[in-house]
DNA sequence: TAGATTGTTAATCGATTAACAATC
DNA sequence: TAGATTGTTAATCGATTAACAATC
């Protein structure tokens, strides 16, 4: 065991990638991996990797490497993939949608229950396998099922409002896909926000400076 | 004018988000904004915005901050918004078709030409106001075409073969959404992956440490 | 001129890399 | 035991912050 000085926060956001990695390799098979191969693998350096895994115990073994599918669910464990916390949808357009059908939720540590949206048009119609409700539901659905995450997909006007009112029926975290930097006052609240549109610029800024460097 | 040490790499991935800040005083009519409102706003430090942003020119001006409309037209440039580059979407299934309806290239630097899928069903019927072509078609459309810039939105196992056909047929920039860690060994190819689902493990590992610290 | 705020250098902090003793 | 590879400390590198002279 680690006294836990902590994970670097690059780190932390370098633990799904470890854990698509592993989850990858555990399904061809292989059963052990040294942090020389892992590196070269996902492009970091050995070091890297011993000091990211050794942050939360020591999982590997000397002359030896790390178990592969132990450490799988070692980091699993650590991300919470292993539970499964009551998650809604609010929006139901185009992107609400595509993450209803196309994101894995159970592996992930959530479990879709719900997908909200304030048009009565789409509502009764289906989100990827679940039904669309009307966002005036919101109070009875969340205190009967209390969701625990709330995945944002609605226009940048309405958010802080929504998300303040979801805050009050006991929502926790936010994955917020409006283009809005969500920040919470409450602590206790976890954001993260995804702004694909940045993405996208990042992209554009790298393709402005290709054959520069 | 900077002798251009550089923008650090964390640097980079805050321009696009100084750019849609700018965007929205501007639109609110605000015309100057000095380092520390600005950084009162996006919860940086004055200092780190001034370190930015000087990495590129002096914008600012002594007693007076920047002005709001011009700093966003530099960051414009800088990023290649104001360009104009032929993009294409690989893969019209949930994903795509949501990219295609909810980004807004154009205030991207990029313009939406066409959208590919290899399922002939959907070939014909409409992604945003883009009709679905046939893959079969890529290689016709991009020499009459030349479009620089791919979305791929197609299952991982495809991911990779895909890229290479398209870099043979003169791309030059990837936005990644597959569940595949894309690497292009070329160089003068830019990519930017995707991992929606690492985001979301973000996330969970986030609300699974709420209340801990 | 006085006040404000940048541009820029120096100091600090944090993350990554290198090195190696511990140990399987 | 010999070889391999971790866990962990120390050295380096890079990014952020602080400070202040330059200047509008």
């Amino acid at each position: 065991m680690s006294k836990s000085k902590g994970i670097s926060n690059p780190g932390i956001r370098r633990l799904p990638r470890y854990y698509r990695f592993l989850g990858e390799l555990k399904k061809q098979g292989v059963e052990r991996i040294s942090s020389r191969e892992l590196s070269a693998l996902m492009n970091l350096t050995a070091s890297q990797i011993r000091q990211d895994l050794n942050c939360f115990g020591g999982f590997g073994q000397q002359g030896y490497g790390y178990n592969v599918s132990g450490l799988y669910s070692e980091i699993g464990r650590i991300l919470g993939a292993d539970k499964s916390r009551g998650t809604i949808i609010i929006g139901a357009g185009n992107l609400g949608r595509a993450i209803a059908a196309h994101i894995n939720f159970d592996t992930r540590g959530c479990r879709l229950i719900g997908v909200f949206d304030a048009d009565r048009q789409l509502c009764g119609t289906l989100a990827g396998k679940t039904v669309i409700r009307h966002t005036d539901e919101l109070e009875v659905f969340c205190n009967e099922n209390k969701p625990e995450i709330a995945v944002l997909c609605i226009p940048k006007a309405n958010t802080q409002e929504i998300a303040d009112r979801l805050v009050s029926l006991g929502l926790k975290a936010f994955w917020n896909f409006s283009h809005y930097d969500l920040s919470i006052d409450h602590e206790d609240i976890a954001v993260e926000n995804v702004h694909l549109g940045d993405s996208l610029l990042t992209l554009t800024y790298a393709a402005e400076r290709l054959g520069t460097e």
